[in-house]
RNA sequence: CGGGGCGUGGCCUAGUGGCUAUGGCGUCUGCUUUGGGAGCAGAAGAUCGGGAGUUCGAGUCUCCCCGCCCCGACCA
């Protein structure tokens, strides 16, 4: 991609309101624009980046056996009086209006009103179970007070998951399942999340979140520095300092980000809608279901919270918008130029067809310094830079956005380089 | 929903009742320059968030409304 050609831009003055460092630096950077409190519009920078991480999420769902659908998020009262949940949490949570006559509908926040009835219509016998089906899709809530840029937002990406199974135990062992595919998914993301027990509601002891530790994260967890162990303070006894029951370690209070949850829900909404199937003894049971969401705008905006500098952004290898960005530097001499220039073009079109897509900053008139500061802010894994000065040694310089070492490499051997990198 | 802060060209900002609203960034033209957001010359771009009021006169004072940010409450 020709940074020529992106649409949006990057930009020098620091947004007065956006305080919040994701909402800051993706401005900042040109990958979203605010429309209004908690709702962004997402520029191809940022919208490449939410897509490798729906991606990754997708990629692991179907890892455990999830099939992909996408229900509507424009849904009908009716199925939202079954649960109660028109009322309650209703508006407190939902958007809720009229459309023609006096038809109401809602904005899907979660799903179980419309899965469930849809699963009646496939579930049976035993051998119809277990499944589970996700889907990808913008959610909405009513939220009291938006905050922290993609953090919590009113409209919002969430990929949600929901499982079906004839019992308790196949329940659990789809959890565990779902729990671990989480874990992979946060860590390719660039995530340390941890593992938090959290409230269960009315059918579990316990619920678990996905955290990451940041500052400014609003959760405050419990979490053992030495295994991991955590409880969110919802929930928990423990205070700072106190001894962990799983390893002997010390639990620390901080402050985290939920990026995920999961629930076992049981009989809840199979009972609310009849979701029932006839067993191997020829009775009627109720389904039991669980649920499992992750935001992917959230993981974004955590993303870039955690990985940070006070230069820009430093995205993570697989989440990254683009591999590397490419910076021709031109000079006073063109016949050098030219030849810059055309190295660039051959070095971009080679790393296009190994799949390694690059950012090459083309533009012309623009000089070395302010191509580096856009470089950082937009914070690619991988900067080359192709000059009259490289070229002279047939090179190109490398530098990794995470560390200050320049190093030369032949311009042939960039291609394999960077496919290393990114292999690691 | 309570408390606080803020609202002036696309972005940041000056302004504390008085002439035609300040400067910077960005944008456009031309020249010059090219390894960390350069320089020169010129240009476009604002009904000062909206409404009502006080005043000879309001970006500035008063009231109402809207919006954004922060703290709190809320967050299956």
């Amino acid at each position: 991609m020709k940074y020529s050609k992106l649409f949006g831009k990057t930009s020098k003055t620091v947004l007065h309101d956006a305080d919040s460092v994701n909402a800051r630096l993706l401005t900042q950077a040109g990958f979203v624009d605010q429309l209004m409190a908690g709702v962004y519009t997402y520029l191809p920078l940022g919208l490449r980046t939410l897509d490798k991480i729906k991606q990754i999420v997708r990629e692991e769902m179907n890892a455990i056996g999830g099939q992909e659908i996408l229900m509507p998020a424009l849904l009908p009262k009716d199925l939202w009086e079954t649960t109660g949940r028109w009322s309650d949490p209703g508006p407190e949570v939902m958007f809720q209006f009229k459309g023609r006559g006096e038809r109401e509908y809602g904005l899907g926040w979660t799903h179980e009103e419309i899965v469930t009835p849809l699963a009646k219509r496939f579930v049976s016998s035993y051998r119809d179970l277990p499944f589970a089906v996700y889907q990808i899709q913008d959610k909405f809530r009513n939220e009291p007070r938006a905050k922290s840029g993609l953090l919590r937002g009113r409209e919002f990406s969430m990929k949600d998951l929901y499982s079906f199974h004839a019992n308790l135990e196949d329940l659990d062992r789809f959890y565990e399942q779902a729990a671990q595919a989480y874990q992979r998914i946060f860590q390719r993301c660039g995530l340390a999340a941890l593992y938090v027990e959290a409230s269960g509601g009315a059918f579990s002891k316990y619920s678990h979140e996905f955290q990451v530790l940041t500052e400014s994260g609003e959760d405050i967890i419990f979490h053992c520095e030495k295994c991991g162990y955590a409880q969110n303070r919802e929930i928990s006894e423990f205070a700072d300092g106190d001894t962990c029951p799983k390893c002997g370690g010390t639990m620390h209070e901080g402050k985290a980000i939920e990026v995920g949850n999961i629930f076992r829900l049981k009989d809840r909404f199979s009972t609310a809608f009849g979701l029932t199937y006839t067993g191997a003894d020829g009775q009627e049971h109720d389904v039991l279901m669980g649920c499992y969401g992750i935001g992917p705008s959230r993981v974004l905006g955590s993303a870039v919270e955690v990985h940070h500098d006070e230069r820009g952004i430093c995205w993570p290898k697989e989440i990254t918008p683009y591999s590397a960005q490419v910076i021709a530097v031109t000079g006073k001499d063109s016949g050098a130029n030219a030849k810059v220039l055309e190295t660039c073009e051959q070095l971009v079109q080679d790393l296009t067809i190994t799949g390694l897509e690059p950012l090459y900053d083309d533009r012309e008139g623009v000089r070395a310094g302010e191509k580096f500061a856009d470089a950082d802010l937009i914070g690619l894994p991988v900067r080359i830079v192709i000059s009259e000065k490289t070229l002279a040694q047939n090179s190109g310089e490398w530098k990794l956005r995470t560390d200050e070492k320049l190093e030369l490499v032949a311009v042939s051997d960039i291609v394999g380089n960077l496919q290393r990198f990114f292999r690691k």
